[in-house]
DNA sequence: GATGAATGAGAATTCATTCAT
DNA sequence: CATGAATGAATTCTCATTCAT
């Protein structure tokens, strides 16, 4: 009988390993090699799992999406009311900066080849689709509050692109420079001047 | 006579050439030849101009970062009105998206490649400057607005990070997706946010 | 009473599983994965059979030569006659071009790396050896048609040398372009040249 | 001003490197360094020249078909008489595998791989034509003899295609084994043998 | 016995940089 | 000054072989 393996968790030690080396080094600096030392495995395990350096860059972005989704959805749901909800969100998207801190940098790595369709189609698809999704559930959020009456009434895709938008835009900033601002000022301030905008 | 080559000249013009093969194809999947190619000079030229590629896209930085600031000093000039400063502020920067459409893509690798300390400390350093320089800048528009009890009293640097924030997470989605949203019509939303947010 | 399992019945199969993968890809091309995947069994499972990519490589060598051997005692067994013993030695020829078709090709291997002694002593050793035997067993054929008075007296040696050569030659050159000439017209052209070469 | 090289000189010092290595080991044992360290130039330099090791390969084939047939032309110019221009096609053609001795082997290489159209459909195609182009012009001569009374009428292009096999077969024998026969000797008979059977 | 997960030596190829002209 | 030919360090990916189960 042949060793008995979980593919599926090894699967994920490598993109865990990945995205640790990812981090650090930037997609282009970084080495199959180390990839594969950071998850104590040889060099051809990889390649077991992952098709290819690119592949694994992309699975990383759909994994760390997925992982991140989940995350949201764990911590919003249950929650009726449009105005708490929309403070929660910016809640946790904080939560997430404070959390997965030195991951986020990796995300510039997708925007910088994402943005290129030329040779990451995919990345650029799925990047779409992702930003087109938050922005979705956002304005749901949104026009949940205009209906009750509690903000008013705005062009809810646009008001939420523009929450995103900060967000991410603070995060990138963040990432730059940690003392550019304070993380837990920001966020309060931020929420204030969210609902000063949406509240009637 | 000698045959006067403009230095500074050549250098901007390999400059121009490299932002254009940079914007393309990013800093990793840029080859030096094709920047030569681009500028219509030979290879081995750049380096009478820039001692490494890690240098020319540090001056590129530099480059782009100072013709921005031309731009703006250009075209905000002369305004005293706090509130027409902020307003002509945003319009100058969705100008900008506009003007430069194809090139704000490299930043995305500057912020890739700063985000790490590690090899581009330089440029790091490059980075956090602009961004607190732009940041104070706008501070100041601000309190200025303040003083004169226009805008409520409020945490300057906070809400200048906030605009700041909200104006580079919009160009980076814009530049993933074009169909995110329309640019004219969120240039006027978020102008009519910032200014509801900030005034009395 | 445990599974028995006719090892040598395997043996076999892998062969031929191998032969049909070598034939297709070559064996610098053909993976060990490819062979098991073609023989049903697992990759490891080879090397309970063979020691190595090339002992499978030589014993196929081998296995073929065996099995082509058995062909031709079978078909020219009991032919008394040399004339017709020799007529019959290149229809069988032929008849192994059109049967072994596919598999033929893999003897452009054996040559190019059997022609080459550092890497494969034992395969040139093997090659020699079947070639001489070849032309042993061809020139007895003709010295028994001269002792008979029916073939002019000659060196037996390199005429039998010069019938092989051509039937390499062609099978080669077949192999390479199946419409550079019809087999059967070939088969009886040749034929009677060689007749007409040796018969006074 | 940048250093001038001949550049086709260069190209054909690599080629002739590579054919001296490609002989010793075949096409896939060579590694593309040893055939820089043979051209007495560094790795990346064979680059500049051939994109890939097939291409490199391809066009060694190009080249030696080329050199053959220059070869061929330069000493068989001249010759009226179709008897003697067999002869000395013969003759031309033991005295390259004489000349050519250690290249010969290359052959087999080119033709494992051009036997299988799979990868190497370019291949295939230049050898098919070289094959075919051979068979003509041996064709033609031996058409003539038939024109001129010499020879008995025949099918000139399997008679052609025949003496061409033997040939090919005669060498890949004797690189395989170089005391199989005597080439002197082989020579003399087949000279003997090809002229009866075309000759009235 | 059989298996296929793991491995790492090995090979092709790329490309920033140098430097002779 | 300008050039592009030459280079070799670096990197991705392959695949024969091993070995735990």
């Amino acid at each position: 009988m042949p060793i008995v393996v979980d593919k599926n968790q090894k699967r994920r030690e490598i993109l865990a390993a990945s995205m640790r080396v990812f981090a650090r080094k930037g997609f282009h600096r970084t080495r199959m090699e180390e990839v594969a030392a950071e998850a104590h495995i040889g060099k051809g395990t990889i390649y077991e799992y992952f098709r290819s350096k690119t592949e694994l860059f992309l699975s990383l972005h759909e994994h760390m999406l997925a992982e991140l989704k989940e995350f949201y959805a764990r911590e919003l749901g249950g929650i009726d009311e449009p105005r708490d909800a929309l403070v929660r969100f910016v809640e946790v998207a904080f939560a997430t900066f404070r959390e997965w801190e030195p991951f986020f940098i990796v995300f510039c790595d997708f925007w910088a080849e994402g943005g290129r369709g030329e040779h990451h189609a995919l990345l650029q698809t799925q990047l779409r689709k992702a930003h087109r999704q938050a922005r979705e559930d956002l304005a749901l959020v949104i026009e949940a509050g205009v209906a009750r009456g509690l903000f008013r009434s705005s062009e809810a895709s646009l008001a939420a692109e523009h929450i995103l938008a900060c967000l991410d835009g603070l995060v990138l900033h963040w990432l730059c420079d940690r003392e550019a601002f304070d993380l837990d000022r920001m966020r309060e301030t931020l929420i204030r001047t969210i609902l000063r905008s949406l509240e009637k």
